[in-house]
DNA sequence: CCCAGATAGCTGTATCGTACAGGTAATTTT
DNA sequence: AAAATTACCTGTACGATACAGCTATCTGGG
């Protein structure tokens, strides 16, 4: 029993280690892929438009509740989507205090470049990777995805 | 033979999917369990901490190699962590330009008592899962930061 | 052995992503 | 209809990082 409850706490630990490198690594990737696809449009830009891709138009409150990021962000973030025609804001009909943002079909298309050199990103880096490790990686991150997440609405 | 292509492709959007959200949620979760162990040591003194535990003492050039930053970045985080005691600094005796960093003891404290908040976090976040689960998820991160790693060093 | 070039580290400056505090306008509650 | 809440924006600040340029030191070819 004690020896399970150690076995526990060493994996703990290397999920901690792990994820910690990746998310350092995963940093420096980025920024070193820079000046290519990197440049079409930084982080924020990305995870916003993916999300107005996958969920539609939404107020700047809906984004930022759903990003875990303040209001004020999202805002500016916005406002240097729409100055590259990425977006665009219309009032929301239903309450005149919001703006709905849309992902313009530039913005789509230029989200879809991005994704997709990601994605190439990708073969390459697991190029040795046979299918099925690359299937069990894919569902461990989604499901480790939605325990954070969980954890991080219930509070 | 299509359908393999095909297959491939997906799973590597996904992967790209998760990795993304993985370092959204990773962020905000860092930022929101603030004020606790967070601000006790932020991320880059974690991780230079980390290293330095895992690697023993040396200069500023290895840590920024190590981990792909730039020198100037180092200098500054381990200005921070000289100035709060978390690492010292001594002459390189064999290199009078290095200073070699090292990390004191109540640096190594700080980073384990970080370290144990983080792996308490995981257990929370992860206790519906099964160990043999965890252990595929480490296994899965491990050897996806090899890749990253790899691919990093390569460029 | 000496100087030219490389290297180690530091400092100045700039950028990005983010938060918090405070403001205004619109909406909802009582 | 007054009070409280909400949505968004703006001012300001901070942390993490990069790049350029500086000084001190080291090293290898003449």
């Amino acid at each position: 029993m004690s020896e399970d409850v150690h076995g526990t706490e060493v994996t703990l630990g290397r999920i901690e280690t792990e994820v910690a490198l990746l998310m350092r690594l995963g940093e420096a990737t980025r920024r070193g892929t820079g000046t290519m696809e990197h440049r079409l449009l930084d982080r924020a830009a990305y995870v916003i438009l993916r999300h107005l891709d996958a969920a539609g138009p939404q107020n700047v409150s809906a984004l930022a509740a759903r990003l875990s990021l303040d209001g004020s962000t999202v805002t500016r973030q916005v406002s240097a989507l729409q100055r590259d025609g990425l977006i665009s804001r219309t009032p929301d009909p239903a309450d005149g205090r919001g703006t709905v943002i849309s992902a313009t079909a530039a913005g789509l298309q230029r989200m879809a470049a991005v994704r997709a050199a990601r994605t190439r990103l990708y073969g390459d880096i697991l190029a040795a990777w046979p299918e099925a490790d690359r299937e069990t990686l894919a569902d461990m991150l989604h499901r480790l995805n939605e325990a954070l997440d969980a954890r991080t609405r219930r509070r």
